[in-house]
DNA sequence: GGAACGATCC
């Protein structure tokens, strides 16, 4: 930039002719607004000072007036201030770098106006437009729309395909993004990293450990190579599909790790319960002289929430700050839920009140939490009432509150909390287990009895039920509860759905396999207590990933060490 | 001078 400044001055001494001058000051312009070490708002001084401003500086200044690191609505306006003259030169460089624009910000109104006006330019066949049109409706949570200007496209390229399969698997659409990685295969188009990070990260939403090995082996086999992107995505994926092993030794081969590889690791052994290694990692990272994030921070701090390390977490916690990271919501949930696990509600509470950013419902639900394990009934109605006002439509908050009420023991106020739901027409999320077998998925919901094997399953569970009371084991009634809305379901409890899950899995494969179930909710107590015994006297190792985390059940005993 | 990718709390 010095250089660049010294090179406008003298520009500015010299009588250049008008055209010239523009000339110098536009490239001096895409230089500033482009170049990693240019200067925003440098350039929108020198734009603002040339005389004929041509397309191609209009086109570098919608370029860098918005970029994924810093997005801003400006590039937005200067289309319009552009459209408002005229738009003399637009062309398809113009279209693509304002719907990019719109798509880090967006902006759908914005979007469908440009595409409207793709329609009107004679540019609709350019691929830049037609994939940044696809793009644009992806990150705007629009996936069909982009699928139906995808489905426009004649001819396309490895670009297309991708942000197609990128679109399907940010919204979590795991079958829509193999479908289209089927296609792009069959269309003869060869996916390269960034095709297969979309591909990967679609396995690691559906939680499923064959299919990304499955991905996996396929990337070897087109020797696509494990570049920082893709291989951060391993690590996640094999990390929360339950491989942890395979994730660390992705982890250790990567000759580049930047914060998100790192923080990566970490989040993976905080949920496998390895905290020691977790933290282990954080000062190897400092080490290694990668500053950590703030996403780094909220992994070691849920870590040392999870393993009840209470000094250790303020210890982060004031390091963070003194790092100049502003404590976003995220880490506020972080150090509550880790003042409640240890008791310290009270200080939790004080926490809130000094935020400086209003606490949305996760912080609220985290309290509550808190003080359902706390047995703090009035403390949790008030904090309920908050919640309940917040987010009315949530049925999470019910579950949790009804729960709340049944761990203390209000039945009369837990059936007014289900009255309430069935008034507002709110459902319970229905809780759902699936397990994989030989590369197929087997969903389970709670009682349900759908399965083409489903007597012999049933002998399972019956057998299941036998052999834990000869144990000694009773379950709890509370658990039952909150889960159920139709009370009459006594039997509810041996039915839920990750015990059915776990039931097939014990059935249909042999030791020393591993069961692996994924749920959809929290796993519950009862459950919790239950696959630690069935882990013993099956002499199985069961690994549940819930909602939020791994159990890894061997021997009668949880890496979580009961502590979730 | 262009279009696609990785880590986020309860």
């Amino acid at each position: 930039m010095r250089v660049l400044r010294q090179i406008h001055a003298h520009v500015l001494t010299r009588l250049l002719p008008i055209s010239a001058l523009s000339f110098v000051l536009s490239k001096i312009a895409a230089f500033c607004s482009l170049s990693p070490l240019g200067d925003i708002s440098y350039a929108r001084r020198v734009f603002s000072r040339i005389p004929y401003q041509n397309i191609f500086c209009w086109n570098a200044m919608i370029r860098g007036c918005s970029q994924v690191d810093n997005p801003s609505k400006e590039s937005i306006f200067l289309f319009k201030k552009l459209n408002e003259r005229g738009c003399p030169g637009l062309n398809s460089f113009t279209l693509a770098f304002v719907l990019k624009a719109c798509s880090i910000v967006s902006a759908l109104e914005e979007g469908r106006q440009v595409h409207s006006r793709v329609f009107r330019s004679g540019f609709g066949s350019s691929p830049f437009v037609q994939t940044a049109l696809v793009n644009m409706y992806a990150k705007c949570e629009e996936v069909w729309l982009a699928q139906l200007v995808f489905d426009e496209i004649t001819e396309r390229n490895l670009i297309a395909w991708s942000t197609m399969i990128g679109g399907y698997s940010r919204a979590g659409l795991v079958d829509e993004t193999f479908e289209l990685f089927r296609g792009m295969q069959m269309a003869g188009v060869e996916p390269d990293q960034v095709t297969m990070v979309s591909v990967v990260s679609a396995c690691t939403f559906a939680g499923s450990l064959d299919m990304g090995r499955w991905v996996h082996a396929y990337m070897e086999k087109q020797m696509i190579d494990i570049d920082l992107e893709l291989g951060t995505a391993l690590v996640n994926m094999y990390a929360k599909c339950g491989c942890i092993k395979k994730a660390k030794a992705i982890f250790d081969n990567l000759s580049v790790k930047d914060a998100k590889a790192w923080s990566s690791m970490i989040v993976g052994l905080a949920i496998h319960g390895l905290y020691e290694e977790a933290l282990k990692h954080f000062a190897m990272m400092e080490a290694d002289k990668v500053i950590p994030d703030h996403l780094t921070f909220i992994g070691i701090l849920s870590a040392c929430g999870h393993s009840g390390l209470v000094s250790e977490g303020r210890r982060f916690w004031s390091h963070m700050i003194e790092s100049g990271i502003k404590p976003s919501t995220e880490h506020y949930v972080c150090m509550i839920d880790l003042l409640c696990r240890a008791g310290l509600v009270v200080e939790a509470c004080t926490l809130v009140k000094n935020m400086t950013i209003s606490p949305n419902p996760v912080i609220w639900r985290t309290i509550l939490v808190g003080c359902k394990k706390n047995g703090m009934l009035a403390k949790g109605e008030l904090i309920a009432e908050w919640l309940l006002e917040l987010e009315p439509l949530n049925a999470e908050n019910y579950t949790l509150l009804s729960s709340f009420y049944a761990s203390v023991s209000q039945w009369e106020k837990m059936s007014l909390v289900r009255m309430k739901m069935k008034e507002k027409r709110i459902k319970l999320i229905p809780a759902c287990s699936s397990i994989e077998i030989y590369g197929f998925v087997h969903e389970f919901k709670m009682g349900d009895w759908s399965h083409p094997e489903t007597n012999e399953m049933r002998e399972v569970i019956g057998d299941i039920s036998v052999r834990i009371r000869e144990t000694g084991y009773k379950s709890s009634i509370t658990e039952v509860l909150h889960r159920v809305v139709d009370e009459e379901k006594e039997n509810a409890l041996g039915e839920h759905s990750e015990r059915l899950a776990v039931a097939y899995g014990l059935w249909k494969t042999k030791a020393p396999a591993v069961i692996r179930v994924v749920n959809n909710l929290r796993i519950c107590g009862d459950c919790h207590e239950v696959m630690k015994i069935v882990s013993k006297i099956y002499e199985r190792e069961i690994i549940v990933r819930d909602r939020f985390r791994f159990h890894k059940f061997v021997n009668g005993s949880c890496t979580c060490k009961d502590y979730w």
